[in-house]
RNA sequence: GCCCCCAUCGUCUAGAGGCCUAGGACGCCGCCCUUUCAAGGCGGUAGCACGGGUUCGAAUCCCGUUGGGGGCACCA
């Protein structure tokens, strides 16, 4: 086994099949973190392998999701690399010899089975509880020999037949994985490895790709230690060198099972930034789940993760994936942020809502600028800018019924004629100003607490009961536009 | 059903036999601050799954039970 301590080439592989999975990520992360520290290659292949499940849309979902989250390659099928082509439907060549020469070898065989032959046999030992397995019934025959089997009725035969391995009597089970240890994985029954389109399954696809791009590297979920057992085999027979194994901790629902985008929308890697989360607060969060700097610190950039970065201090159990302290890590990066940074990621959301003209005016990315520091410690989502921000942009404002009902009821006409009067007889319109003629009117003048004096006003010109602070929203609206906000409240 | 992996507060975790009366973070609760909402400050709630060993000593090591997860495709 290969150690760290020479040149590391690691690789993601994603399949195309959707949305790219938050695991894509997951995986990545820990990937990059680790080449970065021992300065090897980190390499991006496409397993396209299987033509029915194939989206077109998704490998370009996956680069720019890894993109966004600065998680970049140094290989891949965009940027090209000294083994390319990097998308397994591009070397279907590079598998077919290694297939043959297993065959020639007695190390694999020809199945006729049917695929409907194969699910019969599957349910009938699960029936009997037997353990699930290839019967070998197509082993040793000759295409006519089996083809003679299922003339009359016999087993399901078809045409075109897959390439299985022929999985010896006692195949290696254990390996060292660098973040578990010595593991003890499950014996395989006789895999598919070439399948009846003459397309590898993923198990010959890999081995064979990993050793031909030197990958000392493979790190996947712990969903694959059972399958590791076909691959040590593979590399065994064809004489290649093993390379290390990193079997990750699974990302997990709330109730504990594999994450998955049917039971948690953030097992869609598009999600969080439709939602509006950072994604240095993202890549921080998922660094989080099974992993911890020696120090403990929890907000950390991902170079800090790479100076101390160590299998070693990976867990081994699958974290859940709680979406509360990412909500907090996010606000807490959010507040980190220069303003016109923050302002500048703000702007898309307040498009893509309606609230602000696409392409924005100079204007409104004004308004947007001197508006963020209003707002900077109150959102922990770039998206919940819109329900703070909107009520700066168009003449009028719809006013929250359930705030006009215990704010600008008749008790608060008073109130609000006050604000108006005060306000008109304003002359410096600045924040400063607001408040002190306001206060001076309502708390000194009417006799009212604070909180009753500017709750009326608050809902009159924001529409609601929850905004930015007042005096500063006022001044960014102007007089204009506040003046005619009180009274439309007052008829 | 068969095989494999795993087990510290609700959640993320620290902990590699004595430093643990188990620490931190999120959440939650209370108080302070306060023009709403936040942010911030202070305090609180809550956990080593269970049973056997080993040891002077166990959250830490071993075995079992229970619980959870994953795999068992011509999907990856």
């Amino acid at each position: 086994m290969p150690d760290a301590s020479g040149p590391v080439r690691l690789r993601v592989a994603p399949s195309p099949t959707g949305d790219p999975h938050v695991g894509t990520a997951y995986m990545s992360l820990f990937n990059l973190a680790f080449v970065r520290q021992q300065g090897g290659a980190f390499v991006l292949r496409i397993e396209d392998t299987d033509r029915a499940r194939y989206v077109e849309d998704s490998e370009q979902q996956v680069y720019d999701m890894l993109r966004w989250l600065g998680l970049d390659w140094d290989e891949g099928p965009d940027r090209g690399g000294p083994y390319a082509p990097y998308r397994q439907s591009e070397r279907l060549d590079t598998y077919r010899p290694v297939a043959e020469r297993l065959l020639a070898e007695g190390r694999a065989y020809y199945c006729w089975c049917t695929p409907e032959r194969l699910a019969e046999m599957r349910t009938a030992q699960q029936k009997a509880k037997q353990p699930t397995g290839y019967d070998r019934l197509c082993y040793g025959k000759t295409r006519e020999e089996r083809a003679a089997l299922s003339n009359d009725g016999g087993p399901g035969f078809s045409e075109t037949p897959v390439v299985r391995m022929l999985i010896p009597a006692d195949p290696p089970l254990v390996f060292t994985d660098v973040i578990r240890g010595e593991l003890n994985a499950p014996v395989p029954d006789d895999q598919v490895i070439l399948k009846a389109d003459g397309f590898p399954t993923y198990h010959l696809a890999v081995v064979v790709d990993d050793h031909e791009m030197g990958i000392t590297h493979v790190v996947r979920g712990e969903e694959w230690i059972s399958s590791t057992p076909k691959h040590l085999l593979l590399y065994d027979w064809l004489g290649w060198e093993r390379p290390a194994f990193a079997h990750m901790p699974l990302l997990r629902n709330t109730d504990k099972s594999k994450i998955s985008k049917r039971k948690n929308p953030a097992a869609r890697l598009t999600w969080f930034r439709e939602q509006g989360f950072l994604p240095e607060a993202l890549v921080n969060f998922l660094a989080l789940m099974g992993y911890s700097l020696p120090d403990n610190r929890e907000v950390f950039t991902f170079g800090e993760m790479v100076e101390s970065f160590d299998w070693g201090r990976v867990n081994t159990v699958g974290p859940v994936f709680d979406l509360d302290k990412l909500h907090w890590l996010n606000g807490h990066y959010i507040r980190e942020l220069a303003v016109d940074d923050l302002a500048a990621r703000i702007l898309p959301y307040l498009v893509a809502a309606g609230v602000v003209s696409d392409p924005p005016s100079d204007a409104d990315v004004e308004v947007v600028r001197r508006a963020t520091p209003l707002i900077q410690e109150r959102i922990a989502l770039l998206s919940e800018a819109v329900g703070y921000l909107g009520f700066l942009f168009g003449d009028s404002v719809e006013i929250d019924p359930d705030a006009a009902a215990k704010q600008l009821g008749a008790d608060q006409q008073p109130t609000v004629a006050a604000a108006r009067d005060a306000l008109t007889k304003l002359d410096d319109w600045s924040a400063v100003s607001i408040e002190a003629a306001l206060r001076a009117a309502l708390v000194d003048g009417l006799g009212l607490k604070p909180k009753n004096a500017f709750g009326p006003v608050r809902v009159a010109v924001t529409g609601s009961a929850i905004s930015p602070p007042l005096f500063e929203s006022l001044e960014l609206l102007g007089r204009e536009r506040s003046l005619a906000r009180l009274e439309a409240a007052l008829r």
